[in-house]
DNA sequence: CATTGTGAACTCATTCACAGCG
DNA sequence: CGCTGTGAATGAGTTCACAATG
């Protein structure tokens, strides 16, 4: 059922597509879906989204569908976001902001609750979300206070790497990092890079590409 | 050398990142680097350089390596990065005013010419750039008139695919996506997701996985 | 002779096609 | 009967290994 098989990260990248799509469906009173669907909403091959339930479990009822409020907690379940996560914001510029009060975060159960910056002329002030921003300095020991799990990094990139190193040292191995470059850690942390400059390029590319432009 | 050969999405991802490694190489002085330590930069195997590059050309030297200079020129050529891009910005919230003032959109040669969004409250406004923010009504308009190429959508996810009708009626087809969710476009349209849940997603997986909490 | 460029081998991911089952 | 679950087939992408070469 579960064990062994290697699991594609695009796999999980797409759980977490069915799921928006299923919260989407229940809201607008479906209670089952197929697997044509559902994978017509989310843009991928219907085989696709049972292969990829299949590695975790047998979720549907052969000749009718999958429950939408059931599959909903199996993913849930498989993703660990059945509870919540807290996490802290490093490099409170105009991105870190927008991050810390956007409201998927919160919904989702992604709870912000330390905010750093290495700015005196920022250090002090409160956040909309009502937290003090607090000097870098001071994370480790916050991490630890507010057991945070998952750091996210604002900075601008000649900081990132440092703020990365500060976070292993706290013992938070989970970073997300919106600035753009590599960030170098051991391979016991995970790093996700979201880098939107790269997804200029790609259009870029392809406009270029189609049109000759 | 470049036709009916098929090029790999990642492809063009990592020439994004071989772009941004090699500007770092030129500020500390180096003329020169080897797909080894182009790669090592990157985190990514030797091979993969050499064969990313060899879908374009060949733009080393055997023996010495690839020039430093040179090989941004090239690679902005094949990005199609060599010139600039005029874009415009859809539901100007935390984040829509956080990308638009981001640094590397202006360095790179991405100039954000308008702001859009329906808010009565917010039409009227100068934003930090100096954009008076327009009613998404005038887009079309403002869309000719301006030559703009490439839209990013920051709006809620409800009034996104909205949005993308209106800019794909504007003969806009390259998209920058931040909001969630599948925008449905016609395939000469170009669509890039930026879904930061999904990276969250992902990192409560892994933690799940090799922590087991 | 160090390093590129590249066919061939391999690994990983997606899609097909149909057996299995409610 | 319809739709899931899945092994087998296909396709895509990465890495290897080495011939080519400045």
């Amino acid at each position: 059922m579960d064990k062994s098989i290697k699991i594609p990260k695009a796999t999980i990248t797409r759980l977490s597509l069915y799921y928006r799509q299923l919260e989407l469906l229940e809201f607008d009173g479906y209670r089952m879906v197929s697997s044509e669907k559902l994978a017509w909403l989310c843009q991928v091959n219907p085989a696709q989204v049972r292969k990829d339930l299949g590695y975790f479990g047998e979720f549907g009822v052969r000749g009718v569908g999958y429950d939408v409020i059931d599959l909903q907690l199996e993913i849930k379940k498989i993703l660990a976001v059945n509870r919540d996560w807290n996490l802290c914001i490093v490099g409170i510029g105009n991105l870190g902001s927008a991050i810390m009060q956007h409201q998927n975060l919160q919904e989702r159960g992604f709870k912000c609750l330390a905010a750093f910056d290495n700015d005196p002329a920022k250090i002090g002030k409160i956040t909309q979300i009502g937290l003090e921003i607090l000097n870098v300095s001071l994370l480790p020991k916050i991490v630890k206070e507010l057991k945070i799990e998952i750091g996210v990094i604002t900075t601008i990139s000649s900081a990132a790497q440092a703020v990365a190193d500060l976070l292993l040292s706290s013992k938070v191995y989970a970073i997300v990092n919106f600035s753009p470059g590599m960030l170098r850690v051991p391979d016991y942390c995970m790093v996700e890079n979201i880098d939107f400059t790269i997804k200029l390029d790609m259009l870029t590319y392809k406009l270029h590409q189609k049109l000759g432009c």
